[in-house]
DNA sequence: AATCACGCCAACCGCACACCA
DNA sequence: CTGGTGTGCGGTTGGCGTGAT
């Protein structure tokens, strides 16, 4: 059990979680009622003074999860289906522990049950089957990886090994004096753009997302992959964004894990200058993500050293 | 029936980031 | 530019339920 004063105590502690005289613990049908009624009434948000207005003697971080893990109307209770099981195994091979991003893509789930699920099944499924659950590699290979990997790594780049930060890939472009603008003057990146991704050439389904394609562009593969570049309608957040680039991601999975002997020995030889320069600058160590989806000589191809 | 061990999950914590004055 | 505030996120934990002994 936590010690309420050593809590009080910490200097980085917000007002939002002090604890004077405010309850904790689970939830009574009581105290659920109270925020049901008060964010229908009076919508959600400003969680820090909501309690207070809703007459709770909980602390807002509190009223927030609450709310968004287990009363809100769009959760989704019961048990995790096996498609979307599949879906976070997929996704989790994508995104890593990026909960939140994951869960966005599972109508209504949250990022809480999903990392709960993963957790407690997933990941020792994954074991069971010799799979290292962060890695979504053989457990043999993945053996002599860094240990420390275990302790929270900077946000922005969560997973060391899988995901990169959808933030730093704008910035990166953004930043990079070599990074040419898209040929489509439609396309430029902003804060709330994401960058570029590979896909398949001869996806078939043009209707999913919204993202401009730039074909001919890096088809340094002669055939399997060309380079996306992300302008998305404008408005949304780089995360919506970024969704909208997954679902080809996920629905290839099978295609990436297929054809992963063929692309490593069609990315052997690329060096980065042979690529074109709309991919992430080379500063940007964007290779996890390809090595998430097994295309680890692509990771290579863009400047990331591989260990 | 009592006790123990373990799994599950709701809830908590600290941190990071966005926003704004 | 800076500091304060609000919010969101991922990691962790405590308590409850359940099965085994």
């Amino acid at each position: 059990m936590r010690n309420p004063s050593s809590i009080a105590a910490t200097s980085t502690t917000t007002p939002c979680c002090s604890k004077e005289g405010l309850k904790r613990g689970p939830w009574t049908p009581e105290e659920d009622e109270l925020l049901c009624s008060y964010i229908r009434r009076e919508g959600e948000g400003k969680w820090r003074t909501l309690p207070k207005r809703a007459g709770l003697l909980r602390c807002g971080k509190s009223c927030r999860l609450r709310w968004m893990n287990y009363l809100r109307p769009s959760v989704k209770r019961g048990q995790i289906t096996s498609d979307e099981e599949d879906l976070i195994l997929r996704l989790h091979r994508l995104l890593g522990n990026r909960w939140a991003l994951i869960a966005g893509r599972i109508p209504g789930r949250t990022d809480n049950e999903i990392k709960n699920y993963w957790n407690t099944h997933l990941s020792k499924k994954l074991i069971s089957q010799g799979i290292d659950p962060r890695t979504h590699r053989p457990l043999s290979t993945t053996s002599n990886q860094n240990p420390s990997s275990s302790s929270r790594p900077p946000k922005s780049n969560t997973n060391p090994n899988s995901s990169i930060g959808l933030k730093e890939i704008s910035e990166a472009i953004n930043n990079d004096q070599n990074y040419r603008p898209t040929r489509n003057p439609v396309m430029s990146f902003s804060e709330g753009d994401l960058g570029v991704v590979a896909v398949r050439l001869d996806q078939s389904d043009n209707n999913r997302g919204t993202y401009n394609e730039e074909e001919n562009n890096s088809d340094v593969n002669n055939g399997n992959f060309v380079h996306y570049s992300g302008n998305c309608g404008g408005g949304t957040g780089d995360e919506d964004v970024f969704c909208s680039f997954l679902d080809p991601w996920i629905e290839e999975d099978v295609f990436a894990n297929q054809l992963h002997q063929q692309q490593q020995q069609q990315f052997n030889g690329i060096t980065h200058t042979d690529l074109d320069p709309l991919v992430l600058p080379p500063q940007f160590g964007c290779g996890t993500m390809w090595e998430a989806n097994g295309l680890s000589s692509f990771a290579s191809a863009f400047g990331e050293e591989e260990t």
